[in-house]
DNA sequence: TATTGTTATACTCTATAACTATA
DNA sequence: TATAGTTATAGAGTATAACAATA
């Protein structure tokens, strides 16, 4: 019987954080495509926020193949958003960083999925959110989770 | 002074929410790439669990335009995993069901992204797990965030 | 030889616009 | 006329394989 709550809840939780995500990545989708972004754009900016990563760096960040960065950094760069350097000591590696346009745009919509996300957020008072960020952080603590 | 506590705490708990969003993205994109499923086909099996909507009911619930609600269908039907009836009232509508097979894969999808969350959830003690279910419930609840 | 990045290729995902069939 | 679905088109995102340049 214990069993059966003890599964009972754990399903309860894995469903209540899939759900999360999904709404979540609804609002930073709309929010990005607000300013013609697609959610990998939008990613890309939030790793290169105040970093210069080497392409590979990069890839890795955001789990994806090296060529699919390449075009990814491509188009951006296409836009005005990022920008390459090559490196002084390895000449084969390539530094990405973001133009300073590309980091007002970031401000900008770190401001704006704060606004879209408030009506979720405001449905609990301070106490319960403080209580919610030091789970959540838990959760993603020491994560090498697959 | 008081402004500026809240402040920050409303922007660690955003901080946390996206964190987990991702985490749990990549959690969700992997076990679906194990079965050559993108996330899109995953989250399209798991709506149509257990219902038969038609196609501009499953392009509102997925939040796509239902052209590419079309092309998703036909790749799942190509694949074996989805299946289209026509209306017999509505001679324009088509509702849209998962085959017996889609339906064995579903189950182990479940499954297996349980396995891969189980390290991160595993950081909580059940009554942990509980508190944090009840606040994500209450975070989702009556949800028009947009 | 191994690594970094790019290119060529092939598919999936996505929306817009135009179309067909039904209502 | 309006709605349901599809098709044509165009572009972004993605990985694999092959390649050039550098280490």
């Amino acid at each position: 019987m214990t069993e059966t709550i003890e599964d009972t809840d754990a399903v309860d939780l894995l469903d209540a954080l899939v759900q999360l995500s999904f709404a979540v990545t609804a609002v930073l989708t709309k929010a990005a495509a607000r300013h013609d972004l697609s959610l990998t754009q939008l990613r890309m900016l939030g790793v290169l926020r105040g970093r210069e990563p080497k392409m590979a760096e990069l890839a890795a960040f955001l789990g994806l193949d090296r060529s699919t960065v390449s075009g990814l950094i491509d188009r951006a760069e296409r836009r005005g958003l990022a920008r390459r350097t090559g490196s002084p000591d390895d000449g084969r590696s390539v530094r990405v960083s973001l133009t300073a346009a590309a980091n007002r745009l970031a401000v900008d919509l770190v401001a704006e999925i704060g606004r879209s996300l408030a009506p979720m957020v405001d449905r609990l008072a301070q106490d319960d959110r403080r209580r919610l960020t030091a789970l959540l952080a838990r959760l993603l603590g020491p994560l090498p989770a697959a």
